[in-house]
RNA sequence: GCGCUUGUAGCUCAACUGGAUAGAGCACCGACCUUCUAAGUCGGGGGUCGCAGGUUCGAGUCCUGCCAAGCGCACCA
């Protein structure tokens, strides 16, 4: 209905324009709003605001030319010009019933779309290294991606989802020989364990399993492993250097073998976070290697290119990226002095890749504290020849956990964070992915543990819930009282759907599709969350003011109709944010 | 110091991207269960949209400057 509002519209406008009353170069954008206040109508248009200048008349007058060129439909009742130049339109109320055949004829299709014109769009998002379980932290991408990609595939988008696994570099190596040293703790050697290490209990238990299935055969002397090496932090050397010393040393004690002490360490993590992000509803087309960049010479490729174009120097025994020329703050180290490629040289690789791939759009999703990341990207996409405009990048704030009043506490430097499998055992899928998604990603927010578990009205999540569990109740009931339900008597008896409770239900049905493509263009979830709210809250009215179960058959069938459409919404609406829509609770 | 993000009711957050009288939920006060699930509903009070300017028919929304919070400013990822 909006739609054709804006058809509407347009060809007032150009009818208009042959006249000349509007300039003919004029593109303008039409944009239809339902109203706020029902004295105003069902649709508002400010366009005659917007294009009384250009036009060089007042605002009302064109408004009248406007409404004047209108085409005829029985659809509008009538149309009004308000305010300063508003046009309200009056639908006919008979109109207000098509939701319900709608809804009835496309059923878990229905607020689907094609907008997105099979456009092929790629969603990166959680990426976290795997050098340990999820956190709480990588729970918000992970929510807040598989909804933005599920919306996308519902408003007519080709969605490609994937993972960008940090395999090579720095940090897997620091795994890697953490894990091999708490195998040689669990062999009998004895040493500090380095400041720098990863230390979560996960560590050991990968050690283990290297000492079930291999045995001694990574086992050194502890003298050996740690002969001539420089002074750890807290015996006032350098942490990074102590530990770069050490990895150094694991590859030279264990030659071939650390690459099967690094896999193990890799596949380990690897395997848990997608068992961890498939329970919590999140899945993948594809897990991109980070390493596959480095063994098919996708970086030295890239690297030619930004040479070639003239964007690499030399400095400092290492290789440069001069992205200070194309908006970053300053240059970027792409090969260290010790011939290392950075993580920023695979991940110039691993964009480029994206888009060779055919993507017309790559939204990258990232960790707020990410964000000054974000130019040096795009300035190495334009140094390579790229159109950088099709890199999106959302970022997704932090969430601080509360239990109740209390803040939870998370220190990744001792080790104990809350993992994304801790928070889904204690309250569940459903409601995590719920107050993920509620807020909108940019913004900063509380997530209350104790409310997230509480089974009352305070919930939201169980407020939606219920709101669809209250619906399958009512058609228990029905069957029990020996009812049997007639679509077509209700079909044919709509307009007995007269209350004020019906009308603004039936407004906010028709509304759904609207909130899934804007919740789509503009990747904001909690759109849909806040509609599925409201609607929830339109049925638990309309369910304490009118009994549905009435003798009257006409009127029980319309209203049956009625609900069966808020039952299929609100779990088209679940079903988008990957949240359960129980039939009973 | 520079950059990014945020600042709206006591608290947590919305606000259709520049529109009409800024809205919800908690919390607080007061009503509603012999009824299709009270995990629900109804009513009430509560606001200098961080502050100050500017842009225009019109600003919570845009521009500038301050103030405050978070994050970032590696040859880590």
């Amino acid at each position: 209905m909006k739609k054709q509002l804006e058809t509407f519209i347009s060809q007032s406008l150009a009818t208009l324009q042959t006249q000349n009353i509007l300039a003919a170069d004029l593109n303008p954008s039409v944009h239809i709003e339902r109203t706020r206040d029902v004295a105003h109508g069902d649709f508002a248009t400010n366009i005659a605001l917007i294009l009384a200048k250009s036009a060089k008349t007042n605002p009302r007058q064109l408004a009248e030319q406007i409404i004047a060129a209108l085409p005829v439909n029985e659809a509008i009742l009538k149309v009004e010009i308000a305010g300063a130049g508003f046009i309200n339109f009056f639908m006919n109320p008979n109109a207000q019933y098509q939701v319900i055949a709608d809804i009835q004829a496309a059923g878990e299709k229905f607020g689907l779309s094609q907008i997105g014109a099979g456009k092929k769009v790629q969603v990166e998002f959680v990426s976290a290294n795997p050098t340990g379980p999820l956190h709480v932290g990588h729970g918000r991408g992970a929510a807040y991606g598989s909804v933005v990609g599920n919306l996308l595939i519902a408003t007519g988008f080709d969605v490609h989802r994937e993972y960008y696994v940090n395999d090579a570099g720095r940090q897997m190596d620091i795994l890697a020989t953490s894990v091999w040293l708490r195998y040689l703790e669990a062999s009998g050697e004895t040493f500090i364990f380095p400041s720098n290490a990863y230390r979560g209990e996960y560590v050991r238990d990968i050690a283990q399993k290297l000492i079930d299935q291999h045995s001694k055969k990574f086992a050194r002397s502890s003298e050996i492993v740690f002969a001539n090496l420089p002074l750890d932090e807290p015996e006032g050397g350098d942490k990074e250097i102590y530990i770069d010393a050490l990895i150094s040393r694991a590859k030279e004690l264990l030659n071939a073998d650390y690459r099967v002490v690094f896999d193990t360490g890799l596949n380990d993590i690897l395997g848990d976070i997608k068992d961890d992000l498939a329970e919590f509803g999140t899945t993948y087309n594809q897990w991109f290697s980070e390493r596959s960049l480095m063994d098919d010479g996708s970086i030295d490729k890239a690297l030619a290119v930004l040479k070639s174009n003239n964007y690499l120097y030399e400095k400092d025994g290492a290789i440069w990226f001069k992205s200070s020329e194309l908006g970053d703050e300053k240059d970027r180290v792409v090969i260290r002095d010790n011939g290392q490629p950075t993580y920023f040289a695979s991940d110039i690789a691993y964009h480029w890749n994206k888009l060779e791939r055919g993507f017309d759009v790559l939204i990258d999703i990232w960790g707020a504290d990410h964000h000054g990341y974000i130019p040096r990207v795009k300035a190495a996409l334009i140094a390579l020849g790229a159109d950088a405009t099709k890199l999106n990048v959302l970022l997704v704030q932090f969430a601080s956990l509360w239990r109740g009043e209390e803040k939870v506490s998370m220190s990744t430097r001792s080790g104990e964070f809350v993992t994304l499998r801790e928070l889904r055992d204690e309250v569940g899928k459903d409601a995590a992915r719920f107050f993920y998604v509620m807020r909108r990603s940019e913004q900063h927010m509380d997530f209350d543990l104790e409310l997230a578990k509480s089974k009352s009205n305070e919930n939201p999540v169980f407020y939606v819930q219920y709101a669809h569990a209250r619906v399958c109740s009512v058609f228990r009931t029905h069957g029990e009282k020996g009812f049997t339900q007639d679509i077509t008597l209700g079909m044919a008896n709509l307009a007995e759907l007269n209350a004020e409770h019906e009308t603004v239900l039936l407004t906010t049905l028709a509304r759904y599709p609207e909130v899934i493509e804007r919740a789509a263009t503009q990747y904001e979830p909690h759109l849909l969350i806040n509609y599925l709210r409201e609607l929830a809250t339109d049925f638990h009215t309309y369910y304490n003011a009118h009994q549905f179960l009435v003798e009257n058959d006409t009127l029980r069938n319309a209203r049956l109709n009625l609900i069966t459409s808020v039952r299929q919404v609100l779990a088209n609406g679940l079903t988008l944010l990957g949240i359960s829509a129980p039939e009973a609770m």
